[in-house]
RNA sequence: GGGCGUUUAGCUCAGUUGGUUAGAGCGUCAGCUCGACAAGCUGAAGGUCACUGGUUCGAGCCCAGUAACGCCCACCA
């Protein structure tokens, strides 16, 4: 299972992924299975619909009201779903379609409702406080990537809170500064810091370090700063004794306006360093005051509605907004002569990214869920093995995030999703609520002494509002956090908590494929709630894969501006390049950095995508001149000009394999009239029958091998090479004189239609389009194929099975054999180029060799013709070199290309000195090596063999290159 | 602040247990339209493996440190 969908590069690698190791697994008799979902979608499409609302109509969620909402949610869900199933498809990934839950499915929130059940029952759901970013405009917290900050100038007040009943000694009153002094009206404390001494000390000498290492124009800041701390320690630091003591002694001061006594409170939080050094602490609307209160036992005032306006905490400032309270309160301090004095400062101001407004902080009541013995039994999953993560460093972030154990908060102030299965009810007794669910299993309650209401929890179906007679029910408005559900996934999609088939067979799965971000979010949780409902870890084993990065290195993402999206490659590269690209990329730890351009849609010149352009509706081609848009694009003069495809080159690697695969498809198709399928014997194979059988039982060993280990990179790689390099670039070129051949032909047929139809299989996984259509094409020719044994080809390549790995036919012997003639076939090939023989003239050519050599190369001799233009007159110990030749120095060998009075001698000349320059630099450093006492005596006797042999080879061709080179000279003094 | 990763050819990346001359694709240059393939074929040029030090007979690879870039988590580890 896996709950991506697929919205950009990120998505499309993983369900790539995800989908060829589902083939590959099929193709091994597994019956695999991968389900999508868009279990994220939710909140994502929320976020969107209201700021579009916002910016469109000037209306908030509100406005709308929950159903109003929704319905507009329900309108863009289904064109966003329909469109990941639509790039799903054409991305050719088999999942099953017919088991896709979406997020409001009736299957899963039964799952979500029965989970939440029984957490509820065990104890491990509560009801507690939590501190959260505001928008008080769209009434909703916000995540903490939805927050940016923004400099703007502001104030910084200096108030005085007077101390009540003043010892002697004691000063009469406190100073304060704040930025923001509204939150004063909810002031539970002031706290000063328990060891000002200390703490003063240590900061100047942190200061006094930093100073003395500072480079030259930052030490008169520093300079000052320290001054700075030197003077606090004089003027300030007796005063914050007295008041660390009165703090200590449980002495009060006066809230000013509110007439509400404070503590004073001893806390490291208030620095000594930093304003007053005394700080006040407004626990409801300050992410540190609230740790503070914690720490102190403190209580927590929220002065604040939902809508932004002071609350009956704010007294005689309740109804106002919080700037015009902010105006009224130092005004009101003003009066009462309370204010010290007023700066001008910048200050860092969050906003919330989809309203723009100002954030507050706001403490809210929230659902969480108990972590403790969950997480151990998440934890004991890894490090027991019985969930592995590949890769294993991954490990670690996971333990140490479950580690802490900190508890889940589980709401959200959103309209879209599951709502919370509880309802409240604070007037009934427990008497009454005993006979109203008299015999119900499925419901249970709890007391919450915060709230003093009855916390109601229903498994299946909704409380209707009178279910206890007399008394009215409040359903929770909040919803599940979109995780909640996710974490369900891989068994809430077979169809638990009934114990389905699908279950029973499918749980738990073999693997989940995701993306290292979401780790701790979601796998862990998986982990957890699989262990937790069915007492089984949902997957064995857990990969990893890396991140698609920009040109910059960055993220891809929507905010940034920066992605790709995957329908635009396969439009301009087609579904299987983008499938094989992707595994080509997928590398164990390198991210996969992404250049991105868009091609213009007048001329298609490629136009690189900047920092700069990114964010642009439309775009001037710096080609054709001619404006296009962008995705972008929302005003209709920019919307009406054409679109331009954002594509990457990355994958043009895959496009040109594809394309090559069905170039030498097409070749072996065309040649297969009169194809008759029988077996082949021994003798019947050819060395490049044998030699391509070896390569195929070696390939197969090691992509099975690097799938095995999720290493597609590798595999991808393997395959490319082969069927490049080697299946297309020799064997189909050796194999096209066999086949004009009638005698030759049947069995040239035969091996050529094993080979691609093995290749076929092996590639599918990564190529499932196009090896289809092969597939289909090739069994119409060749219905039964085999060398050994013939088999009749099923009738899709979905369900061939995956090739075995034949040992018996790998052949070191045959496979160095082939090295020797690629060596010498490069050797000719070389010197025609240097000596500009012109295409289709023959040359002919002689080589030099011991007799073994020689015994290789005598099967081989006739393929110089179809592959290099060449014909081998004499290959031996006792081959001459003819009078004027061009000639090339292999280890063991020389190639003598016999050109009578073509030669140019200055090219030859020139580069036989080349060559020995190379040799005169290698002999010495090998000499070098074998002079050193301590090699030959340390290094392996093995190793030092090697060497020596290496160094008379290397002489050796020292010789003859510099024998053929005088020849070379006195021939041109002759002429 | 903590953790993790990366740094190799102009670009994007491979490089297995430390052992001949560090590889590929794109790009560049030269030459090729011979019946699968110009999205192709053949050949060539191009690298002080980020830097400093260490271990070793021998380091792209192992160890320590430095720098740059990126990611995740954050007054927790």
């Amino acid at each position: 299972p896996n709950v991506t969908g697929a919205l950009h590069m990120g998505h499309a690698l993983n369900n790539t992924l995800q989908d060829i190791v589902t083939r590959w697994r099929r193709q091994q008799g597994y019956e695999a299975l991968w389900m999508p979902g868009t279990d994220h979608a939710g909140i994502a499409t929320q976020a969107v619909v209201e700021r579009r609302l916002l910016e469109e109509e000037g209306k908030t969620r509100h406005d709308l009201g929950r159903e109003g909402l929704v319905a507009r949610i329900w309108a863009w869900k289904n064109q966003y779903e329909a469109r990941i199933l639509s790039q799903l498809k054409q991305m050719g990934c088999s999942c099953d379609w017919s088991r896709t839950r979406f997020t409001l499915d009736p299957v899963c929130a039964r799952a979500v409702r029965h989970t939440f059940f029984r957490l509820f029952r065990d104890g491990l759901i509560y009801r507690g406080k939590r501190l959260v970013n505001w928008d008080t405009l769209l009434q909703t917290a916000v995540a903490d990537d939805e927050v940016f900050h923004e400099t703007v100038p502001g104030h910084f007040w200096y108030f005085y809170y007077p101390v009540i009943d003043p010892q002697p000694g004691e000063p009469q009153r406190v100073m304060i500064a704040t930025t923001r002094p509204e939150t004063m009206l909810g002031d539970t404390a002031v706290a000063v810091h328990p060891d000002p001494a200390g703490a003063l000390e240590r900061v100047e000498g942190e200061l006094a370090r930093k100073l003395a290492e500072a480079p030259a124009r930052e030490k008169q800041a520093l300079a000052a700063e320290l001054e700075d701390v030197r003077r606090r320690r004089r003027e300030l630091l007796p005063e914050l004794l007295v008041l660390r003591d009165m703090a200590r002694a449980g002495r009060r001061v006066m809230l000013p306006l509110m007439n509400r006594p404070i503590p004073l409170v001893a806390d490291p939080w208030a620095k000594p360093e930093m304003g007053t050094g005394c700080v006040k602490i407004t626990p409801a609307h300050d992410p540190n005051d609230y740790e503070v209160a914690l720490r102190q036992n403190l209580p927590m005032i929220n002065i604040l509605n939902p809508d932004g306006t002071l609350n009956e905490n704010a007294g005689a400032y309740r109804g106002l907004s919080v700037l015009e309270a902010r105006q009224r309160v130092v005004a009101d301090l003003e009066t009462q002569g309370l204010v010290a004095r007023v700066e001008d400062r910048p200050i860092d101001l969050a906003h919330s990214d989809r309203s723009k407004t100002p954030i507050e902080p706001m403490l809210t009541d929230q659902w969480f869920v108990r972590m403790d013995r969950l997480s151990q039994m998440a934890m004991d999953a890894v490090t027991t093995g019985r969930v592995k993560i590949v890769p294993p460093r991954y490990s670690k972030g996971y333990l140490d995030w479950l580690s802490e154990k900190r508890d889940w908060p589980i709401s959200r102030q959103l309209w879209w999703g599951h709502q919370i299965p509880i309802w409240y009810c604070d007037t009934a007794s427990e008497d009454q609520l005993r006979r109203a669910f008299a015999g119900r299993e499925d419901v249970v309650w709890r007391w919450d002494p915060d709230g003093r209401q009855w916390l109601i929890c229903a498994q299946e179906g909704d409380l209707p509002a009178d279910a206890i007679p007399g008394h009215r029910l409040r359903r929770e408005e909040d919803v599940l956090d979109t995780w909640f559900s996710s974490a369900l996934w891989p068994h809430s999609t077979l169809g638990w908590p009934d114990a389905t088939p699908e279950l029973r067979y499918y749980y738990p799965t073999s693997v989940l494929i995701t993306s290292r971000d979401i780790i701790t979010l979601w796998v862990a949780r998986m982990v957890l709630t699989g262990l937790y409902n069915c007492g089984e870890v949902p997957f064995r084993e857990v990969f990893i894969h890396p991140k698609i990065l920009d040109a910059y290195g960055e993220t891809m993402s929507k905010s940034k501006g920066n992605g790709v999206d995957p329908i635009d490659v396969i439009e301009k590269f087609g579904a299987d390049a983008l499938r094989f690209g992707l595994a080509y990329l997928t590398t164990e730890t390198q991210d996969i950095r992404m250049p991105v351009a868009f091609e213009c849609p007048h001329c298609t010149a490629l136009v690189e995508q900047t920092r700069e352009n990114r964010l642009l509706p439309r775009i001037r081609c710096p080609q054709c001149k001619k404006e296009f848009s962008t995705q972008w694009a929302e005003r209709p003069e920019d919307r009406a000009l054409p679109r331009a495809a954002v594509v990457s080159e990355r994958f043009e690697i895959a496009r040109n394999f594809c394309n090559k695969l069905w170039n030498a498809s097409r070749f072996a198709l065309l040649n297969l009239q009169g194809y008759a399928p029988a077996a082949v014997s021994e003798d019947q194979l050819r060395i490049e029958d044998r030699w391509v059988l070896s390569r195929l039982a070696t390939v197969t060993q090691e992509v099975s091998e690097a799938l095995e280990r999720y290493q597609f990179a590798e595999a991808a790689r393997c395959l490319y090479t082969f069927a490049w390099d080697e299946f297309c670039s020799f064997y189909v070129e050796m194999v096209k004189g066999r086949l004009q051949d009638p005698a030759s032909r049947p069995v040239a047929q035969r091996v050529l239609t094993h080979a691609l139809d093995t290749l076929l299989r092996l590639l599918h996984p990564m190529i499932p389009f196009l090896t289809e259509e092969v597939w289909q094409l090739l069994g119409e020719a060749a219905p039964v194929r085999g060398i050994d044994r013939l088999r009749r080809a099923e009738p899709s390549i979905m369900i061939a099975p995956w090739p075995e790995a034949d040992a018996a036919r790998r052949n070191a012997e045959i496979e160095r054999r082939f090295a020797r003639f690629q060596e010498v076939l490069r050797a000719v090939r070389e010197i025609r180029s240097r000596q500009n023989v012109p295409p289709r003239q023959e040359i002919a050519f002689a080589v030099r060799c011991d007799a073994e050599t020689a015994d290789l190369l005598a099967p081989l001799v006739p393929y110089f013709q179809a592959l290099a233009g060449a014909r081998a007159t004499a290959w031996g110990p006792d081959v001459h070199p003819p009078l004027l030749s061009a000639n090339a120095t292999l280890p063991g060998m020389e190639v003598y290309v016999d050109l009578a009075e073509l030669i140019d001698l200055e090219a030859e000349i020139a580069r036989k000195r080349h060559e020995l320059a190379r040799l005169d630099a290698r002999i010495e450093a090998q000499r070098n090596k074998l002079a050193n006492e301590n090699f030959v005596r340390r290094a392996p006797a093995a190793v030092v063999e090697k060497e020596r042999a290496s160094l008379e080879e290397l002489q050796a061709q020292h010789a003859s290159t510099s024998a053929m080179l005088q020849r070379l000279l006195s021939t041109r003094r002759a002429s």
